[in-house]
DNA sequence: CTGAAAGCGCTAACAT
DNA sequence: ATGTTAGCGCTTTCAG
């Protein structure tokens, strides 16, 4: 394991200054094409690497954008990650990616952690935050992008959208189509704060179309295609009569409709399905599972060009909201035009 | 945004040296009581975040461990970064992600960046590099493990399990369950290299039972539920009679299942669905689809005790290879007892 | 177009 | 128990 090599290694091996070295490896202007060419090879040739540390301390910039994220199991994150990937490509920054687990001490943590690597932007889940994260947010000094959740006052700028509008409107949609008899089955609300606005907004526009929760099941954990299954049973079997169940997510209404599928009950002609964020396997039993489309790609594409804007004009991000309004998509419970 | 706060303007605020004030945020050994409290205090008044690249430059150790995976978007790896992550905390190390996407360009990128930043330690999926990558791996100077794939010649450490004998014992498995027609379906296998190493054990384990593969679809792009769907929908058109298919995980294979639910052909009883990996969903239709259980998050966490292992000794990590054996479930295509 | 000097913010290794 | 002196490896000046 002998010492990496160094910028000095390079120059030497070259016959240049340090200097010389490090404008011709970053491509600055101003050096002589011989030189450039002298310099590349030597680094190739051994085995050069560079040091993004010293580099970064010394440049007083990273090309780091900080993204912080409750979960990556859930594939509604990956697909943000996914779209903040693909905009950062070319751009010269890269992402580096926390998890808290829907913890708010941990949030702590990964973002104090965060910003002591000095990233040239944050992009965080979510609108609620403690006392002192948001202390922490406000003081870091570069942009700062909230993601998933526009319900709340952002710190700067902030892009998604209305999880109780959600949660409501998808009431009133339901209410409209002649479902009466509706339930709950939601996983680890204690946590998911945006999966309880959802649900909150659910219970009001229930209530605003003269409706109401007829049960609701809640219990702590992970949502998965399984667990929605054995809740769905459980419901079945304790709860009167329902026409209609609305899930906190799509993998908890598939394992509903596994459920009942396997007990001939016709979905969603005897019993409707409501999930949410429209993943895709829904799109592979068409029509069969309602739930509400979200703009998951696009929020997390939306988040960096903020971070890049900011970052154009060498100011902190104003607090501003960008709402990128999901779609309701009953699939076969929408009425027919008569 | 006023400039970011020193070890300096704390040790000013405390009335003590930098160097004492850096021992009393970091826990060092042998700082007075009293300057560890005065210390604290003044870090939290002045709101002092650190800054990890001064520190890791001058300590010539980062406390990051770079994972290198080909994508997100396929749950299973989000499966492998949970078991990283969850092993590695309260190590005191962090992970730090790199996609892929599958792209060998792109990989020898992320690694080369990832050096860069002089991490602890490095992950990163697969067994099959080009030289170039190969050579960057073998002179990092810090423990590499590969993971996923122990099929090839591992330059460190190697956990994971192979694919061509997933491959190869489930065709046997079938074989010796009466399936004889049997179909393949496989997504992006041009990319996926290990996807097709199951193929390819797949195809000679049915040589070695006497059986070939009646009809191929293997078309490029991801995987997907709604993909799965589509291509069974084909092939079943196209193909001569099957009693079974073999796809290239369980998302096409759910997919399959689908298309066959909706046409009222029992699965398994009529035609035989197997997928790989074992995930979630295919435990909410319990027997119904064939499946390889990967043992991913152990797969993460083993490699996590590799490197931790390393690191506590000091030296780079000598080629080894752990195998961490899947099952096989055949569900309701297992033969009763008779 | 090139190089020499200075220092980014921190910690290791010695002092005291 | 605390402080001082030297860098870590690079880039930003500024001078040729």
């Amino acid at each position: 394991m002998n010492k990496r090599k160094t910028l000095q290694d390079v120059a030497l091996a070259a016959g240049v200054s340090k200097m010389t070295a490090s404008r011709a490896l970053r491509g600055d202007k101003d050096v002589s094409q011989r030189n450039i060419s002298k310099v590349q090879e030597a680094a190739r040739d051994i085995g050069y690497t560079g040091n993004h540390l010293a580099a970064s301390l010394a440049g007083k910039q990273t090309d780091l954008i900080g993204v912080v994220l409750p979960n990556l199991n859930n594939i509604v994150f990956s697909h943000v990650l996914t779209g903040i990937t693909e905009a950062l490509y070319g751009t010269g920054l890269q992402p580096v990616c926390g998890i808290t687990d829907y913890d708010a001490d941990r949030e702590y943590e990964v973002i104090r952690n965060m910003l002591s690597w000095r990233p040239t932007g944050l992009i965080v889940t979510g609108t609620e935050f403690p006392e002192d994260t948001q202390k922490l947010l406000r003081e870091a000094g570069i942009p700062v992008v909230q993601i998933m959740d526009t319900d709340g006052d952002p710190i700067g700028g902030c892009v998604g959208f209305s999880h109780y509008r959600v949660g409501y409107d998808m009431a009133q949609a339901l209410a409209q189509n002649s479902k009466t008899r509706i339930g709950y089955i939601g996983c680890g609300l204690d946590k998911d704060t945006r999966a309880r606005k959802r649900f909150d907004g659910f219970e009001a526009g229930l209530k605003d179309a003269g409706l109401e929760l007829i049960t609701i099941s809640s219990p702590t954990g992970a949502p998965s295609v399984k667990r929605g299954r054995e809740l769905t049973e459980e419901l079945w079997r304790d709860s009167p009569p329902l026409d209609c169940i609305y899930y906190s997510n799509d993998d908890l209404a598939a394992g509903g409709y596994h459920y009942f599928n396997d007990l001939d009950i016709a979905v969603p002609q005897q019993v409707g399905l409501v999930g949410c964020h429209g993943l895709d396997f829904i799109s592979a039993i068409p029509g069969r599972i309602a739930t509400t489309r979200t703009p998951r790609k696009e929020i997390g594409q939306a988040a960096v060009q903020m971070v890049l804007q900011a970052f154009a004009t060498g100011q902190p991000l104003e607090p501003r909201t960008q709402v990128l309004q999901p779609k309701i998509d009953l699939g076969l419970i929408a009425q027919q035009p008569t």
